[in-house]
DNA sequence: TCTGGGGTCCTAGGACCC
DNA sequence: TCTGGGGTCCTAGGACCC
């Protein structure tokens, strides 16, 4: 953070070996004020890097690894679930699928009748965690900065590179990830992350773009509200009833006015489109909540089948909780009937705890006491008010049989990452089809998945 | 063969206390 | 008996992201 003043210093052509003293007089500046530190970010540069088509991008290097010969991103084709297990939906296009209006969502039966010919391949979780994680390695030795922000983008940032040699840099990068690992990527260059998320959706595939906070009104402005980030399907018609269609529409918008119809998402997307964004590099804050849900096969009309997927949703949730060294204090479903209307609810227990079965019993209560009898499509489960296990206090409340419930958990976790996740199941689960263990796991960290960048 | 799964944040309304 | 306001906590639901 001390090299901030550089680049400026560099383009008024400041005698390299005036620079170190400077450096070191600004060094000192900057922690005098240190309340000003905000101006820091104009001096900064931030990079986005995003996957083009990274599911399919993936799925295609994995495939000429393996001697297939076909290259799914050149023809129309998708990453899609399975619809046999009502997973039918769009998970990634290729470019020449786009070109049918195919998007990322949308069920494939309605994919198909875009386009007839369409391919579908199958996802493949672990080639691209695996991917994921090659990728941020290569681009760590670019800087140490690099933020994970979902599993195909990232943001970097550099404190001591003029705006004149990013761009040279941003190519230099996307030139090296083609080289090394056979696919492409966009990089969006500029001085915050939403300038430089912007910035990287201009123009795909294989591209390097910049939009610094001059070059906001030629490049952001223009552009369709919706292609703002964090303008989605409710937002943008609600603007659009306002007469604003551009993100240039919402900046010369009265600010007072998005205010108080939006509240402080108004605000905030009034300031992403002045290509204000005051979101730091912090490391990831605490994780708040953990869960998982299921579509499920067929619909659940009983209450037996419902607590025996809960149970199988709760293993999976509270072994991912107590992998994360957590307790949690608050339980919740989520009941999505046939045709999908939901609820949610949620308990506040009188302790925390990471036990399943204790997890697993209020979880329970809850559907017992607010199931519709409607029949059931999709359940999930969620844990949230977390501590950390080791600040625990004994509480009153908590009897010895959840103790050591508690302790059995951990040995059962012990012997199914040794064995398996399926080496030890529970009674209920050894006669009957359904899967013990549903819901995923995610093998990686991807923090800052949040709306504020 | 209609429509996934993992999250975060915000708001409104009600209960309760002073 | 009626009428208050402020503050906190909790819950449900809705919006957004990848």
């Amino acid at each position: 953070m001390f090299y901030i003043i550089l680049p400026y210093i560099t383009l008024k052509n400041i005698f390299t070996e005036k620079i170190a003293l400077l450096k070191s007089l600004t060094c000192v500046i900057i922690m005098l004020n240190e309340h000003k530190f905000d101006k820091k970010d104009a001096f900064m540069i931030v990079m986005h890097i995003d996957v083009n088509s990274a599911f399919l991008s993936w799925t295609a290097a994995y495939e000429m690894q393996t001697g297939i010969e076909r290259d799914i991103l050149k023809i129309p084709s998708v990453i899609g679930g399975n619809e046999k297990n009502r997973h039918g939906i769009v998970l990634a296009k290729s470019i020449p699928a786009k070109e049918y209006k195919i998007q990322t969502g949308m069920s494939l039966m309605e994919a198909r009748r875009l386009c007839p010919n369409l391919f579908v391949a199958p996802p493949n979780y672990q080639v691209y965690v695996r991917a994921s994680k090659s990728l941020r390695e290569y681009l760590n030795t670019f800087t140490p900065d690099v933020q994970v922000f979902s599993i195909d983008e990232c943001f970097l940032r550099f404190t001591d590179l003029g705006r004149s040699k990013a761009l040279s840099l941003a190519h230099g990068i996307r030139r090296g990830v083609y080289d090394n690992f056979g696919y492409t990527v966009n990089v969006g260059v500029s001085e915050n992350k939403l300038l430089a998320k912007q910035a990287g959706d201009l123009e795909k595939p294989d591209k390097c773009h910049t939009i610094f906070s001059e070059e906001v009104e030629e490049k952001l402005w223009p552009l369709p509200i919706e292609n703002l980030f964090m303008v989605g399907r409710k937002t943008k018609p609600k603007l659009n009833r306002l007469g604003i269609y551009t993100i240039g529409d919402l900046a010369r918008s009265n600010y007072n006015m998005i205010s108080s119809l939006f509240k402080s998402h108004g605000r905030l997307i009034y300031n992403y489109a002045w290509g204000r964004d005051d979101s730091t590099f912090k490391r990831r804050d605490a994780i708040k909540s953990i869960g998982n849900s299921s579509t499920l096969k067929f619909d659940v009309t009983d209450t037996e089948t419902a607590h025996a997927i809960i149970l199988s949703l709760v293993e999976m949730t509270a072994w991912r909780l107590r992998e994360s060294e957590m307790t949690c204090r608050v339980v919740s479903i989520r009941i999505k009937d046939k045709d999908f209307n939901y609820i949610l609810r949620q308990k506040k227990l009188l302790y925390f705890t990471s036990c399943t079965n204790e997890i697993y019993k209020n979880i329970c209560i809850l559907f017992d006491r607010y199931w519709n009898k409607r029949p059931v499509r999709q359940l999930g489960v969620s844990v949230s008010d977390l501590e950390l296990a080791n600040f625990q206090q004994l509480s009153i409340f908590k009897d010895r049989n959840i103790l050591n419930n508690e302790k059995l958990d951990k040995v059962v976790d012990v012997i199914r990452e040794k064995y398996g996740d399926t080496s030890v199941i529970r009674g209920v689960f050894a006669n009957n089809e359904l899967t013990p263990i549903l819901g995923g796991y995610p093998e990686d960290e991807y923090p800052d998945m949040s709306s504020t960048l």
